[in-house]
DNA sequence: AATGAATGAGACTTCATTCAT
DNA sequence: TATGAATGAAGTCTCATTCAT
């Protein structure tokens, strides 16, 4: 991306100190972002067909065409910031990578997830909007959503295998459908909370907490076998 | 809500020979009924705000003006079937209360939540599209919702406490809390599954009805004073 | 049709004086009629695309939306308007049978549409819009046009024919390429003097009835008489 | 307009090795030309109105945004195809001076006009497209299709007049008139044929090129028997 | 009560045009 | 010169809503 040279060869010497000027693709880049991030805002306070793409474009900074201009059709927008939501996932999934693994990692995830603050919901408001949008007919929303979901429970599987493999967590955890309760458990949860605000999330999330430490902790080798034994029977 | 004796009251005394023309009343309810199936039914296929009012008239069997002149809005519409979704709801509960109460009776409510077929799961379609709606911007939704959603949890609650009071759960289990972890849960699978019919719907119900045991039979006496004692350190 | 009595029972009396409320079909068709007749002024002096739904409902007295919600779609609308120009002239050529056929028929005819004044000429503007839309690509007037090509191309055939039988005519007149390059001749001519206004109309009709009869007209005695001799041979 | 040398006068000397760079001036003409040959193959199938700029340019092989650039606005682009066209039919007809003029010319043109391929007839259907444009209220294409026009019936004015001082046409024959009835009769045909290809092109050239001769060659007995005579010869 | 004709506000969308690179 | 980003006006179309029957 080094263009800031060639660009000096055309004669015209570029000015070292005031910023040089943007070229198209970064205005266009530029705009697309800050498009997608007013979408993200007004979609999660008003749902999707209750926002005009005219507001979006002025919440934007932009006039009242350009968001059709640079995405075809509003649900060519829809679709653009149902991938972008998953590509940022996963991109902070790869930054929290550090964390060690297993059952610990879970638990901030979890952690993080229920802790954040009222504008940070924004995104889990418009996901629940992305995926009720998704499972209805026609939607080209569902293959976008189908695969954020399977990475959303590569998560849990990832962590539940290392954890069992290290001894950390029961050998009897079904990586699979607990990553699916699990993390339909989070969303269904806000979903509840979203329309009713009193609900005590603090509350919920530290039973969700415990809740995790019960499934999948190994229990003490007598409590084991009792278990073991009931089933006999 | 034996009202047929009472109708005979309004001084209007029906023919006993010749089955009596039905009532304005009646001939009303009938088709606010059918006028409330068709917007579920379409509701769960298409949303709300994709679905027209002359579809649901049409659908229904009736002209396309009916459904405003029954309901005054679309929003009102679009209330009626919150409502009534939610008494339902009720009285279904009401006709299983039959069953024991407690870890079994739960257990039941899970094993039919997941076991319905394709058309019956329209309901819950719905009520994700519902409760998406209800937590946008100036929804008259919420408040329905919001009720609907303390009746869910309701159950979960009086089943655990009854469980509790009996021996059956272990008295750690806190019924708020878990209630809507539960509740959520069984939601946010299905939206899942909603998108991801390849989502192994079976494996989940069956997972789910492990952890249910897990999280609230009670440990063995020695597990028990391990857990305990574990605290303590 | 006769509502008029049992409009009578209803206890309100018709006033039988003022003309009676006009029922849900005639303001259905009033509508139509008058909607269709601003098309066609309008489509006459702008063309297709430069007229919009709205100022048709206008110019026929109506709203500015009533246009689409009648005929559906602007391309609805334009069929719709081909239509009835179509019939219309069946109408009046059905109107028109009296006049004796053969050549006289189509003097008349000749005379009479060139002698238009230039309100009356609109629907020719109109026909010529309507002809060229439909020769474009995927355009749905091309069934419409073909089928009124070939009625107003029938009424030369059959005159034709008729003159043939009735001797008026020379035999050797085959009927369908005339008819083509008659009615083809007449649209033409108008297309350049739409464009050109000092183009004499007059001394054009007059040529075109002169023409007609050079090549139709039996030729004199002498020379009919070689002719047919020579087939003869 | 043979340019090439004139070029060569303004200063920049050509490198007479290298074929020399082409200059800004011929790539402009190059693109101007490009553009309008798409912009008449375009419109021969869309129409003008359904044709956009965009479209132009990447038919062209250039960028959505040249044929603006280069004519400044879409009335200026229709206006600059009306008269390229106009030009070129000048410029055939100037090639073709060479046959021999009178009634003869007329039969090429004739037989020439009708002959074509699908691909060249583009060119009259968009003749069509621009005179029905050109008949619309406030339309800058009159006065270019006006001008065509005349030189269209000029052919046939030049060719009659020629004909009747050689006595090879019939002098009662007059020519504006005719003239304008032959030119439009010809379009009125394509303008059928273009809506219904099942009409049989075939037999109306054929009846077409023995209507001219009905209506211009000289009728007297003996003459009629000379025609006889000729074609047995 | 029920139908359906008519309205009109508002949305998406298209596209010529302007402007920056 | 040529490209393409951005604008904004204008149009079609949808649909809830009002109103007459």
């Amino acid at each position: 991306m080094a263009t800031g040279r060639s660009r000096g060869d055309t004669g015209k010497p570029a000015d070292p100190v005031r910023p040089r000027r943007r070229t198209q693709a970064e205005r266009r880049e530029d705009a697309e972002r800050r498009l997608l991030d007013a979408t993200l805002s007004l979609v999660a306070r008003r749902g999707f067909s209750r926002v005009t793409l005219a507001e979006i474009g002025e919440e934007a900074g932009y006039s009242r065409g350009l968001p059709l201009h640079r995405f075809g059709s509003k649900a060519g927008l829809l679709q653009a910031l149902a991938r972008r939501i998953s590509e940022r996932f996963v991109a902070q999934r790869a930054a929290a990578r550090h964390s060690s693994p297993g059952l610990d990692a879970m638990r901030l995830y979890v952690e993080v997830y229920f802790s954040r603050n009222d504008k940070e919901f924004d995104t889990t408001r418009t996901l629940l909007v992305l995926m009720t949008e998704g499972f209805l007919e026609d939607s080209d929303l569902r293959a976008v959503m189908c695969d954020h979901n399977r990475r959303a429970r590569q998560i849990f599987v990832n962590n539940i295998r290392h954890g069992v493999e290290s001894g950390e967590i029961r050998p009897d955890v079904d990586p699979e459908s607990t990553a699916a309760i699990l993390v339909g458990a989070m969303r269904g949860v806000m979903l509840q909370w979203f329309n009713d605000p009193d609900l005590d999330l603090t509350a919920v999330k530290n039973r969700f907490l415990d809740i995790m430490d019960t499934l999948m902790l190994p229990l003490p080798a007598a409590a084991a076998g009792r278990r073991e034994a009931d089933k006999q029977a």
